[in-house]
RNA sequence: GACCCCAUCGUCUAGCCUGGUCAGGACACAAGCUUUUCAAGCUUGCAGCGCGGGUUCAAAUCCCGCUGGGGUCGCCA
């Protein structure tokens, strides 16, 4: 038998993040047993579909390496939904209200096998009869998606929990067409980080967020895979390709897994951290861009080098462009308490010197500055630690922040000297 | 409310099917090492089988009940 899954979004709204850990889990089943992924957009519903929810769908699927074998939109295939209605009709299995078609529910075991959960079963006299075709000529969602499951034959429906107790009515449904079930498989859904419902409030929802946000893709498919599935061998990271060697669906969770946008970030931070730099200066550069902070032409072996200096240092991009501000910005401001603190008179003294010490090093290199830095602070007596931390919060505006002579080298000369001066009085 | 699903550290999970390993790993948190600070890295620590009954020599594991959480009850998908 030729394993075939889909994932079947509305484009009523982005792509949510438990839409593509669904799609995820059916991407991966499909190429572990070496059958096909289909993309269905469920857009029956005219009011609310949307084009561009459709292409925030479509970018969102490829973003995330999840490609497609096949697509189709069910807005093409209306004529197909009613032919069967009509037989349906003809053959007294259903009937008319207006313009609209109702199955009529037929009396029989409504059971299946669930892959996750092993058998449901639910009482048939709690079914009520089933619009088939609504009043405006559409179909309603379980009708097309039934017609759709068996015509592209679907062998597998992997889709989320809140779809269970639309199982029987389908089941129903293939029932009266005469067409044979699919296996299904429902995952469970993925809760809040306090483990109540998925909304708005609870953060970032949409996959187009993560990316905005400077996600690495590869982070959020693996933190997404890890909901509710394991390896099985303590491995936290797991790329898409050890995740289809390894994938069985009954080995998925029953119960519903709550979201940690802390675990996600530690991931992201290990994926940035085996990224080559090289790569990174590309993942990072839009986003300076977008400040404004380097233009189309910048200098990328300095960004490469700010790169390299941070790439420890941040999980997401948010962190990494508040704390690499100072680079690109002129007027940063100094907390208060850091210049109380750190820039006192008795502290900013021998800045003059040291600019003075500094402007000697040719190249401005991390081991230049670091010498002509060391000499004058023993010339003065000094310890370094004395001389560092105020140094580091004049060229910076922080106290925290990578080695202080890498961070010159990266900032410059000019900038460096500049800053040390005007700290000092 | 009715129907359905679920239940291991704060969180994600391994273990459950085929009862017997100090209930293992990860995030977070805490401490230590390292260090010009931070981060990274390394080491250590904290912390869990929801409750009650069975079955059994033995239950996280099998059965029942309870409680708790979630989902669905649309001519939305």
């Amino acid at each position: 038998m030729t394993i075939k899954t889909r994932f079947a979004p509305s484009p009523t709204g982005f792509l949510h993040i438990g839409g593509a850990r669904t799609a995820l889990f059916n991407w991966i089943y499909a190429r572990s047993q070496g059958g096909r992924f289909v993309l269905r957009i469920e857009d029956t519903d005219m009011e609310r579909s949307k084009e561009e929810y459709l292409e925030e769908i479509l970018k969102s699927m490829t973003w995330l390496g999840l490609e497609w074998d096949e697509f189709y939109k069910q807005s093409d295939r209306f004529e197909l939904y009613r032919q069967y209605a009509q037989k349906l009709l003809d053959e007294g299995k259903a009937y008319a209200d207006g313009p609209a078609v109702i199955l009529k529910m037929p009396q029989m075991q409504l059971k299946f096998f669930d892959l996750i959960r092993g058998e449901v079963e639910f009482d048939s006299e709690t079914i009520k009869d089933q619009v088939l075709i609504k009043s405006d000529g559409s179909p309603t969602y379980s009708f097309a998606c039934v017609v759709d499951d068996a015509l592209m034959e679907i062998s597998h429906v992997i889709r989320g929990e809140d779809h269970i107790s639309n199982t029987p009515k389908q089941l129903a449904i293939y029932q009266a067409l005469g067409f044979k079930p699919p296996k299904f498989a429902h995952v469970p859904l993925i809760m809040d980080e306090e483990g109540g419902r998925m909304s708005k409030r609870s953060g970032a929802t949409a996959v187009s967020d993560y990316r905005k946000n400077g996600f690495l893709p590869e982070a959020l498919v693996n933190y997404l895979m890890l909901l509710g599935w394991s390896p099985g061998d303590n491995q936290e990271i797991v790329s898409l390709q050890a995740a289809v060697k390894k994938f069985s669906i009954k080995k998925v969770n029953k119960s519903a897994a709550a979201f940690s946008m802390s675990k996600l970030k530690w991931l992201n931070a290990e994926y940035l951290k085996k990224t080559p730099a090289e790569d990174l200066v590309d993942f990072v550069a839009p986003f300076l861009k977008e400040k404004g902070w380097i233009s189309e032409d910048y200098d990328r072996n300095r960004i490469l080098n700010i790169v390299e200096l941070y790439q420890n240092r941040m999980a997401d991009i948010e962190e990494f462009l508040q704390r690499t501000a100072y680079l690109f910005q002129e007027d940063f401001e100094v907390p208060q308490d850091l210049r109380e603190r750190l820039l006192s008179q008795q502290q900013t003294r021998c800045f003059e010197d040291l600019a003075k010490a500094l402007e000697t090093a040719e190249p401005f290199s991390k081991e230049k500055t670091e010498a002509a830095f060391r000499c004058c602070v023993e010339e003065k007596g000094l310890k370094m630690s004395e001389v560092v931390h105020p140094v580091r919060v004049a060229l910076t505006g922080s106290d925290v922040g990578p080695g202080l002579f890498e961070t010159m080298a990266v900032l410059g000369k000019q900038k460096t000297l500049q800053r040390i001066q005007l700290a000092s009085f």
